[in-house]
DNA sequence: CGACTAATTAGAGTCAAGGCTAATTAAGAA
DNA sequence: TTCTTAATTAGCCTTGACTCTAATTAGTCG
């Protein structure tokens, strides 16, 4: 799981709704798609974007691609941004052993 | 807090060093601007973008300014991502309560 | 006041992100 | 095979993000 990555996918309104929905269940790539008032190319970057995090994977049903979130990667997303954003109360460094504490990333 | 905000000023990986940093205690403009590749006019629009998040405040402390976490927002962060990326166990929906739970966001 | 330091604002250049239409691939149905 | 539907890729344009140097503001000290 790239945090880069990650963030960057959630880094639109539509793909965080996209994330949203699909937390009550996978939905089919048209479906989506004509939930927002986008071409539907556009929509399909989208879903590069959030693949490419690993956040949803589609697989194909016939003619149409169901996508569903990735509940791992979400899982693995949370904990990172914890790690980031506080969550300092003692037994936090849990995941702070494997993590990197503070080593300047590279900047792009 | 606005979760777009957030996620704008944490998609960069100076500015997320910058809050892991801030973590550990204060820090001065110079002394983090000092501590990436990047020349300070640069860092000054980091710094902005992490205070229009209100992720980050500063003080002046005569002639330097003093930087420290904003550790209400940052919590508020991390519960608004909780909600989006899963914490879909049950009681989860404690916070989901106040949230709005699927509602398309605009696009921009 | 005048000089110096810290930090920001201004202006400009480069590059990636987001959007569209048109064309293309993939799969199923006639 | 041919037609239709679903989705992606290609090409293009616009906007926003990131970075720099140079200039400017804010504060301190001699």
């Amino acid at each position: 799981m790239k945090l880069a990555e990650v963030l960057k996918a959630l880094n639109h309104p539509i793909r965080r709704d996209i994330i949203a929905r699909l937390k009550d269940g996978p939905a089919t790539a048209g479906d989506l798609a004509e939930a927002y008032q986008v071409s539907k190319p556009t929509m399909s970057t989208h879903f590069t974007a959030l693949k490419e995090a690993d956040l949803i994977r589609g697989e194909r049903d016939g003619v149409t691609i169901l996508y569903h979130l990735n509940a791992t990667v979400a899982e693995e997303a949370m904990s990172a941004l914890m790690d980031l954003l506080g969550h300092n109360d003692a037994a936090a460094s849990k995941s702070s052993a494997t993590s990197n504490s503070r080593k300047p990333e590279p900047s792009p």
